[in-house]
DNA sequence: CGACATTAAATGTATGTACATATATTTGCA
DNA sequence: TGCAAATATATGTACATACATTTAATGTCG
């Protein structure tokens, strides 16, 4: 049993309560997790971000996005879509068409080159996603049950 | 019991398994988390990790703390301690001097002017951050303990 | 029809994150 | 002593976040 302890991580020693302590563990372990997965996206040149629009871009497939539909699904509602989908349209891997049906939005697409990116990292990437495997099945329900609570 | 579950929050009506599911769902309310406390430091002109660091100083003074002391304490390790240090010894909020005994160093110490509006902050910020109290205590705990081994 | 609000996306600006590199000081040791 | 390694911080660059503002197209209602 060698679980390293909030407490411990950040040389805090005594927290108000366990409220406190939740807050600062949630925002630490969220924090430690996406470093995990950006460093599996480096050496692929994708960040994070770039990745997850490319996951959504694949889900539409052969459907095209719009930015607005790229933001409702998106786990950080305020970030700039807009300027993520520039560096993908740079480095090849999405394409930018004005929608015929409405001239105000722009139809976003996944390229063959991209898709064939996301296969090759398919594997490599699952493998390191799962640091949530240390919990049985039981515990990842309860996780889920106490984060949709605390949203409530 | 009117909870908003993962898979509407972000319009994704399935997922894989409850690790996949519990993955998103953690970041996810850590950045829902982060931006309520945002906002509250909106009006007091400080961002996050700008509070952060100046509750950090208050911890040790009338101490000075370095610039690796502020890193070891701080959430997210390898953000730039030193530009955040920057903007708040632009607004006066903390002092910057060569620490005497290693020139090496710098000591840096919080002023009147931070420690005075840390307390008007106090009690507005605390109001805004028990979003974690729609838990109880047994669930609070429940939740730092499967926190703490997933980073295991 | 035409002014006005609404919607979709892009842009501007300040801040922070992530990582590599630079600069200055101190330490260790041949 | 002197020189390489280690330490403490700062700086450079690319990217993302947060929020306000702008631009263009569409809807609406008198």
């Amino acid at each position: 049993m060698h679980i390293m302890r909030i407490e411990d991580e950040i040389k805090q020693p005594v927290f108000k309560d366990e409220y406190q302590k939740g807050y600062i563990n949630l925002i630490y372990t969220a924090g430690w997790l996406q470093q995990q997965q950006a460093a599996a996206f480096r050496e692929f040149d994708l960040t994070l971000p770039q990745f997850n629009i490319l996951r959504i871009l694949r889900g539409q497939h052969p459907k095209p996005a719009t930015v607005n539909l790229l933001i409702e699904r998106m786990l950080d509602k305020t970030s700039n879509a807009s300027r993520i989908v520039d560096k993908l349209e740079a480095k090849g891997l999405v394409t930018r068409t004005v929608c015929p049906s409405n001239r105000r939005a722009v139809d976003i697409r996944i390229t063959e080159a991209a898709l064939e990116l996301l296969l090759r990292m398919d594997t490599e990437v699952l493998s390191k996603q799962h640091n949530l495997q240390t919990l049985t099945v039981e515990e990842a329900v309860q996780l889920n049950a106490l984060l949709d609570k605390i949203r409530d």
